[in-house]
RNA sequence: GGACCCGUAGCUCAGUUGGAUAGAGCGUCGCCCUCCGAAGGCGAAGGUCGCACGUUCGAAUCGUGUCGGGUCCGCCA
């Protein structure tokens, strides 16, 4: 659980230069010393790493050059860097010694997949709440990309040092479970011989008959097993809804539920907790936190506007409970209760974040289908009035997916209950598959899945690309514990090795990649982004590509020097220091890592 | 009428939270296997970062306006 921040070059760089710009007598106020960076250098010509400390702590009496040259010798000093030179407006760039570079490895190899743990997070308990879905029926697509992107995202919170809780909301308590209901009971209906027919059927249910996919044939078929026919009348027709009305629909939640977190778990996403919102209802929560909320005076009897420009034919003014959610920057005040006196879905939804708020979390994040956007404002209002600003809600908007076959969308019909599944989309393609590409954008631009180009062998698809990359370094691995022994060829024993022979440029290039890793994760952690990870290990087996490739025209870049076995070590160092690296990012993504392509 | 998201190479998309000459893949053209996995690699061509102002040493990034695409807008959840 306690993360604790492995090797991280680019930290320990930052704190040399920190150094060096005091020791220039340079008051730094606290917020211009946080906008100092160091990162890394675009262009290889102009070293590993560049830093703006010269452009942020310039004022007016002290240009950037000017305090540039003495940080830069100061920097000069360090053991660590090999030179230092001042640039353009003052950027100041740092070229590592290669022993530093290469120095990397061993401590990579001794942390293994914890190399790149930060501690940004300061174990600061944080709710990730993702697929919160209507317990009506399987888990499709639609639902998909945000069970990914809000499993990738906890990991990514954890391995930055939050203290992490992944969470499913049941929204188990509306008009649509009860249609549920009605849907399971003609299944059942059907298993029993009912006479009747799905019309005859459609025309007793209120609403009408919602949810036809077959999915609820054998719920309907257990209930007639348990129940015979005992929840329909003698003649196999309608009972009154007082008979099987709670019974089915208890019973038909359970199974729904029981087969999402199927689903769930063939995408590799398990959840720490599942919040029910009927029991919320039951409970009496709702009401408790609208008379919180009235005491601090943010709730009151009111009539809204009509939307303008787009005023609904039946309009008509309506006193109603609502929240000040524009105290808060919302734009509109919100009901809380209906015109019946019965609670919004927005009523139990305060109630649900005011529970996670008791609960200890003082980071929430939502992740939520684009079609809530408008909906995030007024519950980013009721976190910051229940919690009086100490804790924040954060959403994560997910765009749409349009599933493409060959660039030909693949319909989705869900009244028909023919859409496409993730149960139908894993079988296609693989859980990796389907994990890696809903995290190769960002969650808020649209997205193609093109469901032949996740399972394409080629560069262009990026599960293979990274896959493959790994695959290469255990085949290496493999033919080198072969060679030299297993005893000798392990990670560990790999951390002891000498380095001497290292330090051509393309496997520096690797290193250096190597050594974001640590303020990749914290990057993208901050920036609540995990498909950063995802382009981030494309980027490393790029680099790791590109230097197996160097070694087919210089046969000193190859792993396996035959007969050189210090040689050979010191470049399996590399090659372990890689794989543990993309092991440790595919970790976060959940993606398993492979052996060997098949 | 309003709110939120998006707009970057012919196409699909990144862009390290304000840094230097804006980057990948696909597609096009030209190359590289006697050799650890060529399921890969190298190179060329391709751009008014939708548009216009503004903020400052410096803008694809921040602000305002505007155009185009998407999502949404009181008793649905």
């Amino acid at each position: 659980m306690n993360r604790t921040a492995v090797t991280d070059i680019f930290a320990d760089m930052r704190e040399a230069v920190l150094a060096a710009v005091e020791a220039q007598s340079l008051a730094l106020a606290d917020e211009v010393r946080e906008r100092i960076t160091v990162s890394p250098a675009r262009e290889a010509a102009h070293g590993d790493m560049v830093t703006n400390a010269a452009l942020v702590a310039a004022t007016q009496g002290r240009k950037p050059r000017q305090i540039a040259e003495p940080i830069a010798a100061a920097l000069r000093a360090d053991p660590r860097i090999g030179s230092v030179d001042v640039a353009g407006p003052g950027f100041i760039n740092i070229r590592l010694r290669s022993e530093t570079l290469l120095a990397l490895l061993p401590a990579i190899l001794r942390a293994g997949e914890a190399y790149g743990d930060s501690t940004i997070g300061g174990g600061c308990p944080a709710n990730v709440e993702y697929v919160s879905t209507n317990p009506t029926g399987p888990v499709h697509v639609g639902h998909c990309r945000g069970a990914v992107v809000g499993d990738a995202l906890a990991n990514l919170l954890v391995k930055a040092g939050y203290a992490v809780t992944k969470e499913f909301y049941i929204n188990d308590a509306g008009a649509q479970v009860t249609a549920l209901a009605w849907a399971a009971y003609w299944r059942y209906l059907q298993a029993i011989g009912t006479p009747l027919t799905e019309q005859e059927f459609a025309a007793e249910v209120p609403g009408g008959l919602q949810y036809g996919g077959d999915y609820l044939v054998p719920v309907g078929a257990e209930l007639a097993a348990i129940h015979g026919a005992a929840l329909a009348t003698a003649e196999r027709g309608i009972a009154a809804p007082e008979v099987w009305l709670s019974t089915v629909r208890d019973f038909t939640l359970a199974e729904m539920m029981r087969e999402i977190r199927a689903d769930l778990a063939l995408l590799g996403v398990h959840q720490d907790v599942f919040s029910s919102e009927r029991a919320l209802v039951e409970s009496g929560a709702a009401d408790a936190v609208i008379a919180q909320l009235a005491a601090d005076g943010l709730i009151y009897e009111g009539v809204l506007e009509p939307p303008k420009g787009k005023a609904p034919e039946d309009w008509e003014p309506r006193p109603q409970t609502l929240f000040r959610s524009t105290t808060f920057g919302d734009d509109t005040d919100r009901p809380l209760r209906k015109s019946d006196g019965s609670n919004t879905y927005f009523a139990n939804d305060i109630a649900y974040h005011a529970d996670k708020l008791e609960r200890g979390f003082r980071l929430l994040i939502d992740v939520l289908g684009a079609d809530h956007g408008g909906y995030v404002p007024r519950l980013k209002a009721a976190v910051r009035a229940l919690s009086h600003g100490e804790a924040a809600l954060e959403a994560v908007l997910c765009q749409i997916v349009h599933v493409v076959r060959g660039g030909q969308p693949v319909p989705m019909s869900k009244r028909a209950g023919t859409y496409v599944t993730v149960r139908d989309l894993i079988e296609e393609v693989g859980r990796d598959a389907v994990r890696f590409t809903m995290l190769t954008r960002k969650a808020d631009a649209q997205m193609e899945f093109d469901l032949d180009q996740v399972v394409a062998q080629t560069r262009d698809n990026p599960v293979f690309y990274v896959q493959y990359a790994h695959a290469r370094c255990r085949s290496v691995l493999r033919a080198a514990a072969e060679m030299f022994g297993a005893g000798a060829t392990s990670d560990s024993a790999l951390a002891a090795a000498a380095l001497e022979g290292l330090g051509a440029e393309p496997e520096l290039a690797v290193i250096r990649r190597l050594a974001q890793w640590p303020r990749v994760v914290q990057a993208a952690a901050l920036a609540r982004e995990p498909h950063r990870i995802a382009f981030f290990l494309y980027d490393l087996a790029a680099d790791f590509h590109m230097l197996w490739n160097r070694g087919k025209d210089d046969s000193t870049l190859r792993f396996l020097q035959a007969g050189r076995q210090a040689e050979s070590l010191a470049r399996l160092a590399l090659v372990a220091a890689t794989a543990v690296v993309i092991r440790s990012g595919l970790a976060v993504m959940g993606v398993t890592p492979v052996e060997e392509m098949r």
